[in-house]
DNA sequence: CATGAATGAGGCTTCATTCAT
DNA sequence: CATGAATGAAGCCTCATTCAT
């Protein structure tokens, strides 16, 4: 960012671009939405809106850090509790629950996370957060299975990793039906885990 | 199309514009890639793409059309036998593996089933496609496991769909691990329907 | 015309561009109107038209030859007689009918005519042919009252002429109410012949 | 149009891209004007142009607007006074003589009204105002002529108009013999009034 | 000769971004 | 600082016309 809004006003007009962006990512993805529109929908010159960001991307790069200011939050409050002692069901609840809520409440998260063709930098940033998700899974199913060899275990984050992203495309896709694919999800997670 | 090549040389250079917009969507995706750029990358006058195409979406969808008739032609021949008198393993192998293959062969396949914003009508022909291979998920699942019920079956057909395209997303990130990965989601597979 | 058309078959192909041509031009316009688009309504490659003319506006030049051909028709036969003698009802009637239904049958005159940017050497023509008529005109006038001053008579016959002009462009737009409306007309003309 | 010009600067500018338009659509017509070309001459990059007009037809109908209010302004000049009342010579020099000045000193104006080929909106608008003129010399005539049927006043309007609408292009084709030609259809109407 | 194929030039329009008041 | 105004670069697409089989 451009400028830090320290006035009050100031805060509300970069929260007003975020959320437009938002909802414009959202429906009309990353690349099909002009700086234009998001200022026009925040109810902002335009030229305001480069006065805090650097470029689109830039706002992208923020909206991103909101998404990550959140997601660290829902990290460490699963994480609060010693998880390695939860039984498997109340693991799995505890590990998907917040965060396909937290994907339903983030219209934008996912064309961002995914779909956008964002620089390097934003990329490499993107693929360090996937990272630390895939370590940290990686640890939980170390904890559930010490026999499971180290290499295996890594392979299995991955896959559970890209699993959940699928999930949240299928209920974003049938909303209706989200409590009963996040189920099935499990399900699948706890057979494989017990096999 | 808006000209059917009839000469050789014209069905030439159809061919180049198609593998030209193939290698582009690949990398650059759908949105970014340009009529302009397809053209120079095929080395044929912008106005001879427009003599074949209706615009931009012509070319995708002919290439999707292109796709469209190599994976009838591999489900074609993965019907061809019982599959549903084949062993689990088995089973899982001849749903799986081919497909891994073709998508590894097909570079924007992905980019334009899944990211790219067509139109209307070609969404509904994807979502047409879609529904059709879920209902042949369904039906292997039902056998497989006759004691499911139908609407629970359903779910975990459309589940299933989304982990084999998360897969493929994963081992196109992955090159390198695709045959660990795909082995682990046939295990994941297993557990889950011998659950 | 580049090549004069010499067996019958290509006479009819000729005659197919030239009423595609005319029916086109006549609702769209000279310069809307597509080269591409004749050739198709006319059911012939386009190359075929560009063996017959040599670009856009010698089809419509060969058009415009095939009206004037007609027109000149018409005045041979209004002027068989010696109309000089005629009463002035008779003589009104007799200019301006068969021009008023020449016009209604030939839906891309006015267009032509008027409407459309052709090169110099066409409008020279077509102000070659105008002079004609308004000398014509002048003619009648005189005749009718040789106690005009020629000069003056010159001004009446542009006028007549424009004003005849302007009933074409009028019972294009109110085809149902032509008749009344070159009755009126000649009641005008009339009038103010008689004054 | 897309944006109201504010600031000095950029009124001047829309006026500049309008007389530029005004310019070309008169020598060249609507359809062969290019946007391009229109800010070229009025020396004014391309995009400034879109940013003040949606298209090409904003272009004209905002120049048709800036003719219409003349046009408004000439009306209501012209009947200020009770039109009814005066003599048939006078009335004719002031129902005339206004509108031929105001045709001389608006180049676009015919091309605009009579020749482009511009959308449903505009066409419509240009009807009403046909419809409004027609309306206004039927009730002179009405007036001069209580004896005359009104269906035959309104088709004796509708022609006075398409007449008057000839005389304009007539002067434009001959604009050193404008005021002949202008007393010359005076004495027409005149005769045709009183016939 | 007929015609499928080819194309340079150019038109309309948008957009991310910067300038200047 | 806020913002109305400005714009280079580029994208999509068409068309009259010619080439080459």
């Amino acid at each position: 960012m451009r400028r830090i809004p320290k006035q009050k006003r100031s805060k509300q007009r970069v929260a007003a671009i975020l959320d437009a962006a938002e909802a414009l990512f959202a429906v009309e993805g990353y690349e099909q939405t002009t700086t234009n529109a998001i200022a026009a929908r925040a109810d902002v010159p335009i030229a305001s809106l480069y006065q805090y960001f650097e470029n689109k991307e830039g706002v992208a790069q923020a909206l991103i850090d909101r998404y990550v200011a959140r997601m660290v939050d829902l990290h460490e409050q699963t994480f609060a509790v010693d998880v390695t002692a939860l039984p498997l069901d109340t693991l799995l609840d505890q590990m998907i629950d917040p965060f396909v809520r937290f994907h339903l409440e983030s219209p934008a998260f996912g064309h961002l996370m995914l779909g956008a063709d964002l620089s390097n930098e934003l990329a490499e940033a993107t693929a360090r957060m996937d990272e630390a998700v895939i370590a940290q899974i990686n640890g939980l199913i170390t904890a559930q299975r010490p026999d499971i060899a180290p290499e295996r275990a890594l392979h299995m984050a991955r896959l559970a990793k890209a699993v959940v992203k699928a999930l949240f495309a299928l209920v974003e896709q049938h909303p209706d039906q989200a409590e009963v694919l996040v189920a099935e999800t499990k399900r699948m997670f706890r057979a494989y885990l017990e096999s």
